[in-house]
DNA sequence: ATTATTGATGAACTTTCGTTCATCTACGGG
DNA sequence: CCCGTAGATGAACGAAAGTTCATCAATAAT
């Protein structure tokens, strides 16, 4: 090798311009962005950010896309030392929150919290559920039932009488199913975001 | 008017390809993908969709990008009554949570939670949280500090005295600092994933 | 039936895109 | 110190992009 590698800088740039514009722009774009005199040079650059795993074509062979890779972030661990160079350091981790919190996306779908049922399991009004139907409820799991035709969110409990809900909150009453319980799905993973 | 509108049809199409190559494609693409024979055509739906909402132009006006409404997708609603096809729809395919956390990459790092000292803040042990540094922190928003060579995570106040770390736990002192307050990043979002 | 309106057509046109290739530059290894 | 290598340059090229506009088609209202 000669040259130190910019690449990674570069790839931090793009992601950032996806993050605005949704969009992977034109070579052209890439060189000004960059700072590339030639757009020759984010061929070049798009061809071994390709071969690394960040970008890749469409099925059609148009054009560059983001791939899943190009979503990671890095993961810092709390408890090391080193702190102010962690975010460079390369050895880390680094994970795509949505290839983290769901596994199964055919499957998963997300739902907005309401109220303040769930509050000791850290569910929020207005926080965000992954939910994963066709996973197998288990006692002790929170899942998502159908009560009178409403999604609502609790622990799924289970006594000699059979299942019942559970809140995660002593203001509300367990809730028996009449006859069968009706479970949507199963929350897998929660997210929140600070205005 | 005159003819049938079209227009939410062609839309949906394209949201599967969106959410298929995380691209709008080319207007003569778009005509093959709906069925045009012209690009023309494309081009006068791109600026329908543009009026109603749905898509905007780059900064540079390259392209055009998916707004934020072409992701809006009625998102699934805790009240309503019609249940069972809403996971069906193709239109509500799960949003980027990457996307959704995240509005600067190149900044933006993942810490995960240690102790319980935010759970007033529904902030767990071993929770994620999206860590953008290089933001303002301001009163009141949860940060990251770095306190005797640690990460720590608290809320940032500011008294007559000056600012200081307030855990979301009673169980905790507030922390003042020595001299200069140090600030790893803001904390933007956070998420879980259950067992 | 007639008309008004909106979307689709098809062709011509200009601009921009991405590729190629020979050449140049800068850094690290021997 | 000199070389080897990988990335950057710049120009030229063909292919594809998007725009424009006159015209056509289909529908809903009168």
């Amino acid at each position: 090798m000669a040259a130190p590698n910019r690449d990674p800088d570069h790839l931090a740039r793009l992601q950032d311009y996806y993050a605005q514009n949704r969009r992977i722009p034109s070579l052209k774009r890439i060189a000004e962005l960059l700072g590339f005199a030639s757009k020759a040079a984010s061929s070049g650059l798009m061809k071994r950010l390709a071969e690394a795993g960040f970008v890749e074509r469409t099925a059609d062979d148009d054009a560059w896309i983001p791939s899943a890779q190009f979503f990671a972030r890095p993961v810092i661990d709390t408890v090391r030392a080193g702190l102010p160079q962690a975010a460079n350091d390369p050895r880390q981790e680094a994970i795509g929150i949505d290839d983290y919190l769901i596994s199964k996306p055919s499957r998963t779908v997300l739902l907005v919290v309401k109220g303040d049922s769930m509050i000791e399991a850290g569910l929020f009004e207005n926080d965000h559920i992954v939910v994963d139907r066709g996973a197998p409820a288990r006692n002790g799991d929170i899942v998502v039932a159908i009560v009178d035709n409403e999604f609502t969110v609790k622990y799924l409990a289970q006594d000699k009488r059979g299942f019942f809900l559970k809140p995660g909150n002593p203001a509300y009453p367990v809730i028996r199913p009449l006859g069968q319980l009706e479970i949507y799905g199963v929350v897998v993973g929660s997210f929140r975001k600070y205005a």
